[in-house]
DNA sequence: CTGCTCCCCTGGGAGC
DNA sequence: TGCTCCCAGGGGAGCA
């Protein structure tokens, strides 16, 4: 916070997506900005100026942003914008770069992620709205409104950013593989109980994860070049064939919700009838 | 609505 | 060693 951005290298200017703020693109990319607040809603990142402008921060698959000491050069065919950053000074560093100007580095080798400029926090406000209840932060009753009753299957649900954001592919598994839910299975066939145990089962993970650092698979480090952990914890992602660390019956490969998807149909069990009707009631 | 399939792009690993 | 094929953590468009 306070920290000012004194000069914006873009050397690949397609990764600035749509924009409300209809501005030359290094203002746009917050040049001459103060930095008021970094927010984050789900996989989205945002940087709030001083001045009222807004870049939002997608890493895709593949994206990172890295503080550096020197700026990018022209070989580093990534590297798609670079911010020189100055520190709030004087003042105590509570950054790992102290005092001096460090770069701020976006790199994004598959272009899968974004940044998008919008005109003012309102346009964020507006532009979040749109997105599921954080699948962190959010209360569990905020998450199960969210998921309660949706005719979809639950892996296509934990990935829909707008029924709850944060949620992706390896974090929908593990989720899934700790509430003993099926990834085909329907929400509105599942008890309020194993509902209440889904929402725990991914607030659990993604807490896990989050303190391990991340997953890194490939390519995620986070801002200052550190591999996340996580990935060495993984119950299920990336283990089909393996044997289930529950119950050791090979995990299945599948695909769900068009991703590559791992589950244990044991201790997943698909339920097709709907829960709280006994056969022989009365109609 | 829901779920498919395809597409954006590059690089790493497996297999020949 | 070098080549090809296949796959990938995200997400949007278009279609059934």
């Amino acid at each position: 916070m306070g920290a000012t951005i004194v000069e914006v290298r873009c050397g690949r200017h397609n990764m600035l997506a749509t924009t409300s703020l209809r501005s030359p693109r290094p203002v746009r990319l917050l040049n001459g900005a103060t930095v008021a607040s970094l927010q984050r809603h789900g996989k989205q990142m945002a940087i709030v100026t001083v001045d009222g402008r807004v870049l939002v921060v997608h890493l895709g698959m593949s994206g990172r942003m890295t503080f550096e000491s020197a700026p990018p050069t022209d070989a580093d065919r990534h590297a798609h914008v670079a911010w020189l950053v100055q520190p709030k000074s004087p003042s105590k560093p509570k950054v790992p770069w102290g005092n001096t100007a460090h770069w701020l580095v976006f790199r994004d080798p598959r272009r899968f992620g974004e940044l998008a400029s919008l005109a003012s926090p309102t346009a964020l406000e507006r532009r979040w709205r749109a997105l599921g209840p954080d699948a962190f932060l959010a209360p569990p009753d905020a998450l199960m409104a969210a998921l309660r009753g949706l005719r979809r299957q639950a892996k296509a649900a934990l990935l829909d950013q707008a029924v709850l954001a944060g949620v992706g592919n390896i974090y929908a598994d593990e989720s899934l593989f700790r509430a003993g839910v099926h990834p085909t299975q329907s929400l509105d066939r599942l008890s309020e109980d194993r509902l209440v145990r889904l929402i725990a089962a991914i607030q659990v993970t993604l807490t896990a994860a989050v303190n391990s650092g991340g997953s890194t698979l490939r390519d995620y480090v986070d801002a200052n070049a550190q591999a996340g952990g996580y990935q060495s914890y993984h119950l299920i992602y990336g283990r089909a064939g393996e044997a289930c660390p529950t119950c050791g019956r090979p995990l299945e490969g599948l695909t769900a919700a068009g991703r590559t998807t791992v589950a244990c149909s044991t201790c997943q069990r698909l339920i097709h009838k709907r829960r709280g009707k006994v056969a022989g009631s009365s109609g």
